[in-house]
Parts: C-alpha cells; structure tokens; sequence
DNA sequence: CACCAAAATGAAAGCGCTCTCATTGCGGGC
DNA sequence: GCCCGCAATGAGAGCGCTTTCATTTTGGTG
C-alpha cells in the first residue's frame, strides 16, 4: 500500500545524467560504456538501490528466468519417502548458481489453472524437470511435444524422442546388492520390488536377476511393495510364507527394508545372522534402523546437478546434450 | 528456437472480431460482457489455445504472483531432519489452489545475486515465507522493514512489529511430553534440548520444567543436541553420566530421540521398561524405531494453511491478520 | 417515436525493460 | 586542417497486458 515505487532504469538514468539505454548496458554488461560514465551509472545505482524488474525483462526477453520442478505424486504415501525430499533439497542447490528460480509444481493433475499439462505449457517456464515419474504418464511425451525444454529423473520406460533423462544405474545397483548377498554365502535370496509403474521396478529387478543367473543360482521370490514401509513388512511377511528358508533379502527401496526388518524381528529372525537385508537409496533412516542397513546410494547431488546442466543447456539452444545414467554405491552397514 | 509465438490478446481479439480490451475482460471476469461475444471470446480462446503472458501481466500489476520459501539452513545437518521437507511439501500444497506459484530460495546467506536480503526485496516475490529460523536473523526485520510481507515459521525470540509468525505450541508439547512421563510414574526425567538459537528449544524446556514443577518433582538433568541423530547419542550418553539413576528421557525432536534409543540399547537399558522416552516432531522414523516412539505431534498441515493464509491476506493488504500458535498433541506408541 | 441513462465496447496510454538504428564525438591518416 | 572510421551514446519502438476514458449500442420511458 506504500505508493513509493521503486526506481526503474529511468529514475537511474537521470540520476546518472545519461540514457535508459547506458544504463541498461552497464546493467547486463551487454556492450562497451566508457569508465567515466560506467562509473557514474554504477553510482547512481548503488545510491538508488536500483534492482532491475524482472517482469518487463521477462517480457522482452521471452524468457521467465524459472525452471519449473513437477513432483508428480497423486497420493501422500509416497511423498513420506524421504528420498524426494533430498531431490528438491539438491536441485534447489544446483540452482543456486544460475540466475533460474526453482519453481514447486505439486502436481496432482489438474490442481491449478485448467490442466497441468497446459499449465506447464503455458509459457510459465523456461524449462521442466519432471522428479517421480511413472510410466503411464503423459506429461513428458506432452511437453516435448510443445518444446518445452524438459529433463526427467528415472529412464522413461519407452524412449521419448528429444527427452533427457538422468537417471541411476538401476541394474547396476540391483547387481551390487544381490552381488553383495552372493558374496556373503547366501544362496536363498528373495527381494521386495518396488512399485512396477516406475522403470527402476523392473530395472532393480533385472539386476538382481542377472547376479543370481552369475552365480548360478536358482531364481528367489519375488513379492511386491509400493516403497512405503507398511508394504515392506507385509512383503516380508509373504516372502517368510513361501520360502520359509530364504537367508537374504534385497528390497526396492530403505524404507521397505526398515518395514522388512520389522517383520524379521517379529518372526524371530535375526539379522544379519539369519537373514541378511539390503536395502537401496541410502536415506537418512538407513542410519538409523537395527541394526543399520546396508544399502545401495543413489549420487542424488550428481544427478541433480547433471539433470539442471542438461535441462540450461536446451533452454540455451545448446546442442549435444546426452541422457545420462550415473553409477550407484554400495554402502555396507550391519544389515548385510 | 521455433519461431512460432503464442497467441496474444490481439490473436484472440482478431480471431474473435472484437477489441484486445474486450478479451482481457472475459479472461480475467473483470465487467461485464454480453453474452453473444462472451461466447464468441471463448471460442477464440479455446481455438488459439491462449494462454495470458505471465511477465506483462505481472508488469502491469506490479505483482509476481509468487512467494518465496525461503529456507534458512546453511548447514546440511538439520536439512538431513525430514520435518522440513514435511513442512515444504505442506505449504506447496498449501498453496496449490491459489494463483500464487511457490519459489524455492535455498539460502546459504548471499549465494544469488547480491545478498539474500536484496534479492528477496527486489521485488521478485510478492511476499515470503520463512522457515527454520533461528534468533540471530536480521532476515525478517529487514524484510518488515521493507515492507514485504512476511510470515515466519516458528515464533521469532523477540517480537517484531509488523512481524506474523505461526507456531506451534512448544511450551504446551513440552509440558505434554513431561506430564506423560510423569503420569507413567517416572520420577528421574532428564530431557534433550535442541539448539538454543531456535526459539522451540527454550519453549519446548519451559514446558518441561513446568510440567516438573507441577508435579513437585526435582528439575531433571538437561543436555545439549543440536536436533541430529548423532547429537542424539551423544547426549544421551551425557545423560546417563551424570544421572544413571534416570527413568525417562524427553528429547527436543524425534532425530534425538532415535539417537537417545540407540545408546540407551548399546549401554543395556530397556525401553521404555528401565527409561522411556518421548520425542518431538512425529516424523515417519518414528514409526520405525525399536521401540516406535512416543511422540509430539505438531500440526504441520494446519500451520502450512495458516501460514499462507496470512501470507496471502498480508500482501492483499486485508487487515486484522494475527500470529497464531496451534496445539499440539502427544501420539502414543511403544517408546513411553 | 424520440430521448436519455446504463450497458457494452473500443482506443490508447502506459507498466519497465531491451535492442536496433541513428547520431554524436573522437582520434588518426593524409 | 579535413575527412573517415569507429567507439560511445541516445532516441524510440515494442514486448503483451490492464485500465481509464470516450464512444457506441441498447433498452426503457414518456
């Protein structure tokens, strides 16, 4: 309700004594200003207190300086995962450096103004980093369809022509844990599976898999969880009923770990001794369960970083940029 | 790089046979349009896809239409504490069915451009949300004093005028927590204080006192953490130094808890048989410790929504808008 | 049927900035 | 001493929108 307004590139140039348009090359640095002048516009900036308005920039530049981070969780359940909460942390860190805003999108689909989709296309950013991504959505496919530069966390399942994705290497990851387990001497190893919307499901998976067919062991049973800590326990409690004597287990996720060690407890297994446990992301929890939990980590800050270095360089117009997948981390604990 | 523009105000007004004038007020609802070239507008619109430029828009208004969270942690210790991711997914939707867009500003002091101060009053953010203060922040006085609106999180040490925060009552869960412990017959409490520089460290140790003094029992032994899990150990291992014969610990959030549970495991003691412990925060780990906690709860949700209520009613410069401090309430589980 | 108020619409002035283009000032080569 | 070229600066158009003010249309009344 202040009607003081601000000083615009005007108020300074006539402080300064010279031209809007000096000052707004002393501004951007966009083009040679001799030092007497440069040193008088820069003065009269700092006496003012001149901070340029990034509305009318936006509006000429067609551009909105903000990046745009859609979370793409309809239910709460997941978003308990702790996991998400270190992305957004990382991201927000990467972007510190640049001059682009990280924008929350909390997307339950249509939440906003009309449809997400339209909203995101609506011009409002100059880029979109899509986090938790499932396989059935359309988002990504409707962006690039727009050109609206985009970067996704997690491999599409079907390669979307012109999308960037970064991601970890989930077969890896699956093998360094079921490698691990192998190493060990256990020979009935079962794993939880995440949910099977999201690529990294059937990519642990098929890591796991692959280890067990290298050591020339027999498949071990599957059960299946949806990365929340309740559907870890029951997981476990299924897995414990069909194979009674299983002597490891290789989960989806920590949190589903932290729900199967719960149960092992309860069914009076111990841990390591009995059954040996791996889990995967390495979130703060791991640290914290009994006992700890070996588990696969996630390079979440490399990939934040490398997800914000692709998506500045398509909203550049650079060309060249590459998907990328980063290599993943066991870290031993007691668990295993 | 496609050099096709988005429709304008004048595509569509062309497209519909009317003036620019004329769409702008069926867009925005602003006066009255008849009927017949309210449809026809419609149809114009719906056809070009148009959607309105946020930056001319924002120009014209002299608003942004965005907020800022700005998160206050240099340290990545207590960003490791879940509460705050909590608290962001909290007020992003919060703030979903609004018009306002929720910008991330990650703030170790002066990363962007210029000090954090200036950028956040340079007009850039319609108002700002502040979270995880601690007492020695000019951020909040500066920002007041500029008059951008502001609601903090969590009560600020001193008052300052103009200044809304929301709280949850921590003097209230401090006393909650305590006369439980006292309620189970405890007698030796000792408790875990978090770092001094929040306010909910002292208020949180007030209750407890008080609820001490009420029950006319000895004011227990106080050690310092700084709300981290290993901080959590440590102290309870001060703890138990200096006052072996304790039976029951209250800890300044749910991290300490955790901590406290595993010394007390590691030096033989039973929880909650030989020390019961309640923890503060009720964040997901507390469901998963052995055994799960017995905890604070705090209202996040409802101080998200207050939050950006007041937010809201600040920067349309409604008046009447009060601080406000929310009950909490003590969630009962294994640990006391 | 003429008249006037009210409703609907249009014209145009900016919001603060960038950038093209034109102009000015300056030094050096002849 | 004059002219040319380049560096420095200024003038001004426009980015897409809202909003005031003027104008046109409409409809009710006498």
């Amino acid at each position: 309700m202040s009607d003081v307004r601000p000083p615009t590139l005007d108020t300074v140039a006539e402080a300064a004594g010279v031209s809007r348009a000096t000052v707004s090359r002393v501004v951007n640095g966009t083009a040679r200003v001799s030092p007497r002048v440069h040193a008088q516009v820069e003065n009269a900036i700092a006496e003012l207190g001149y901070v340029p308005n990034r509305a009318a920039r936006n509006l000429v530049n067609r551009r909105t300086d903000s990046i745009a981070l859609v979370l793409r969780e309809p239910d709460a359940t997941v978003l308990a995962d702790p996991y998400l909460g270190s992305m957004i942390i990382a991201i927000s860190r990467a972007l510190a450096d640049t001059t682009f805003q990280l924008v929350l999108v909390n997307a339950r689909n249509d939440s906003k103004h009309g449809t997400l989709a339209d909203y995101v296309r609506g011009g409002h950013f100059d880029g979109v980093l899509l986090a938790s991504m499932h396989t059935d959505d359309p988002l990504p496919g409707v962006l690039v369809g727009s050109h609206v530069p985009t970067v996704v966390s997690g491999r599409p399942e079907h390669p979307i022509p012109g999308l960037l994705f970064v991601d970890s290497d989930n077969v890896g990851g699956g093998r360094l844990a079921t490698e691990h387990l192998v190493s060990l001497g256990r020979r009935r190893i079962a794993t939880i599976a995440g949910p099977p919307d999201m690529t990294a499901t059937p990519d642990r998976l098929a890591g796991f898999r692959a280890a067990l067919a290298d050591a020339a062991l027999p498949e071990g049973p599957v059960a299946a969880g949806d990365f929340t800590h309740p559907s870890g326990e029951r997981a476990m409690a299924e897995l414990l009923d069909r194979a009674p004597e299983l002597d490891a287990v290789f989960a989806g996720n920590d949190m589903m770990a932290a729900g199967a060690l719960r149960t092992l407890r309860a069914r009076g297994r111990r841990v390591p001794d009995d059954v040996a446990v791996v889990g995967y992301d390495d979130i703060d929890l791991a640290h914290h369960t009994e006992p700890a939990l070996t588990t696969v980590r996630q390079p979440v800050d490399d990939a934040a970083r490398t997800m914000v270095d692709l998506l500045i360089g398509q909203i550049n117009g650079e060309p060249g940029g590459e998907s990328v997948v980063l290599p993943n981390e066991l870290v031993k604990r007691d668990s295993a």
